[in-house]
DNA sequence: GCCGTTTTCGGCCCGACTGTTTTCAGTCG
């Protein structure tokens, strides 16, 4: 979905939306321009390299998806910052286009028809339209149709100014790994709810410390990254910034001697800093982002840690702080000792060109060890899932012999593996005699979202061959409500059948939801900490799922992919 | 707009689901 390199993620933007203003103008003889521009989007959100880098060395039209046309709009955009057909375009069309777009159940064809025979042009005109009764009365739309727009609404305005965490988690680090190459500053950390590894962020906060004379020339660096679109202000403490892909980004600049406090004041959570104000308030203290103070004495303020000591607890790591037990914990010394990125050992959900994914077997095998991993398991698809180009019997034998290769010369270890899909029934999608051939087993529902689906996850747990349910909710962050499922007894059946739920570090997925995460503990269910990456690129988000199941209060003891490949054969096969 | 052992034109993924229809269009993955 992303990769590292800046400029890929804004040229595979504009193909994305230019492919959907060709949609919306509707012309039929675009069908297939419409189909390119959305393939090569993708296949450049994947390209291992910079595209600039590429078209210098004259490698565009090597890239398949890219010709001659569409490699004069790259080099266009390398050389002007912009495409002027794609400004043509949004010239040509209804400014909040893009926002209508966004409205589950709303596609370009509906958006023409409301445009045209309502006026609509916004979220706004689309919600007036709704209510006065307009929209259910259109030909080939109802009464439905006009509530699951008025649903659809809802979703988006709830992620309207805050946006999924996996969609500037790459951005925001890159520009933490780029300020910190600057030999004034020491520390840089990104605070806020970014932070504490919220499913969405709103403005992200930096906040720095370093040589304060230095400042102007600091904020000079920021100011000037390469990322950035606007400034909207830049004094001596603080800079604020919108990135090109729409990021508020505010840089802070603070005394060494206060880091610890203002990290603790911008971290937050509200709520958990509200209730951390009133014990300070009990025991007369105060606190400010300053410093924790006894009357006019300064308790703490260097680091974090001195700050909530001086409270009379223990470190809250920031995934923690949303008031949900984590004080009450700390002040008993009962926090558990969570999970870190290092503790992972491989990655057991991830796809490769053999289904859906962008890159080779080998490619990311390699890709994973370059993550230091000691294993991974390239889990494709299963036949069901024909858009997925799910694998049948002739083609994994193909794949299998493939990595059997792969393994030879490898140092890697890649495990044979399969998502396969739960049918309707509860059934899986392969017999036993082809599931028992898989290293790993990943079985994920990807139809009939509108019901209960407990009886089929129960189902789909029983099945001896099933090694791990994935993204147990199947919700999309912002685009897709969780199904209706009974937890406890999900739960409770995989506590009995030793099965192992998925914690997907995808950013829309983020699945099972952290609260979740904490009451299957209780249950004593096992965990496996996944990327679900269609691209190399993508691996990296196994970082957003282990601070996601940091939020679950996991510990490295829940997570079996913390486990070497020897114990983890073994409770892969114990476990059933 | 791209592609090619079916190669310079003709094909490009396609089935499930939903809500609207009463045989289908649009959306989604």
């Amino acid at each position: 979905m992303y990769n590292s390199f800046m400029i890929n993620q804004e040229v595979a933007s504009i193909f994305t939306q230019m492919a959907e203003l060709f949609e919306f103008l509707g012309d039929p003889n675009d069908k297939f321009k419409i189909r390119a521009y959305q393939n090569v989007a993708v296949t450049i959100e994947s390209l291992p390299e910079p595209i600039d880098k590429l078209f210098s060395e004259n490698r565009l039209l090597g890239i398949k998806g890219i010709g001659q046309g569409i490699a004069a709009k790259i080099e266009e955009y390398i050389d002007n910052g912009e495409i002027e057909e794609f400004e043509m375009l949004k010239r040509a069309v209804p400014k909040g286009i893009f926002d209508l777009f966004a409205v589950p159940s709303l596609g370009p064809k509906r958006v023409k028809q409301l445009n045209v025979e309502l006026g609509v042009d916004s979220i706004a005109s689309l919600k007036e339209a709704v209510d006065k009764g307009l929209v259910q009365n259109l030909a080939g739309f109802g009464e439905k149709s006009a509530k699951k727009i008025l649903e659809g609404i809802e979703l988006r305005l709830n992620v309207s100014e805050r946006r999924p965490i996996g969609e500037v988690f790459l951005t925001v680090k890159m520009i933490l790994s780029e300020m910190k190459k600057c030999k004034d500053l020491k520390d840089v950390v990104a605070a806020g709810s970014f932070r504490r590894a919220e499913e969405s962020v709103g403005d992200v906060d930096i906040l720095a410390t370093g040589d304060i004379t230095k400042t102007e020339k600091i904020m000079k660096i920021f100011c000037e990254l390469p990322m950035v679109a606007h400034i909207l202000g830049s004094g001596d403490t603080k800079s604020s910034i919108i990135t090109k892909d729409g990021l508020q980004v505010d840089f802070r600049l603070v005394l060494p001697d206060q880091f610890g406090s203002a990290l603790q004041y911008f971290t937050g959570s509200k709520q958990h800093n509200v209730e951390l104000r009133t014990i300070a308030k009990n025991r007369g203290y105060k606190i400010s982002e300053y410093g924790f103070f006894n009357g006019e004495k300064l308790i703490a303020s260097k680091t974090e840690e001195e700050c909530y000591n001086s409270l009379g607890m223990q470190y809250i790591p920031p995934e923690l702080r949303s008031n949900t037990g984590e004080i009450e914990a700390a002040q008993k010394n009962a926090l558990p000792k969570l999970i870190e990125v290092d503790d992972i050992s491989g990655d057991l959900h991830t796809h490769s060109l053999w289904s859906d994914g962008n890159n080779t077997i080998e490619e990311m095998a390699l890709a994973a060890q370059n993550l230091g991993y000691e294993y991974i398991a390239l889990t494709d698809h299963s036949p069901s899932l024909r858009v997925a180009n799910g694998l049948n019997h002739e083609r994994l034998i193909k794949k299998k012999s493939e990595i059997d290769a792969l393994n030879e010369k490898l140092k890697i270890k890649i495990l044979f593996g399969t998502e396969v899909d739960i049918l309707a029934d509860g059934s899986v999608d392969y017999p036993d005699e082809i599931l028992s051939k898989f290293d790993v087993v990943v079985a994920s529902i990807h139809s009939r979202f509108n019901q209960d689906n407990t009886e089929r996850l129960l189902k789909a747990m029983q099945n001896p061959y099933v090694h791990i349910i994935g993204h147990p909710s199947g919700r999309m962050i912002g685009r897709r409500k969780p199904y209706e499922l009974d937890y406890e007894m999900v739960f409770k059946e995989a506590a009995n059948t030793g099965t192992i739920l998925e914690i997907n570090g995808q950013h829309l997925r983020l699945d099972l939801q952290d609260f979740y995460i904490r009451e299957a503990k209780r249950w004593n269910c096992m965990f496996s900490i996944d990327s679900d990456s269609h691209s190399i690129a993508n691996l990296e988000l196994m970082e957003l799922g282990v601070r996601w199941a940091r939020r679950g209060w996991c510990e490295k003891k829940d997570v079996v992919n913390t486990l070497d490949l020897k114990k983890l054969r073994q409770i892969l096969k114990k476990s059933k």
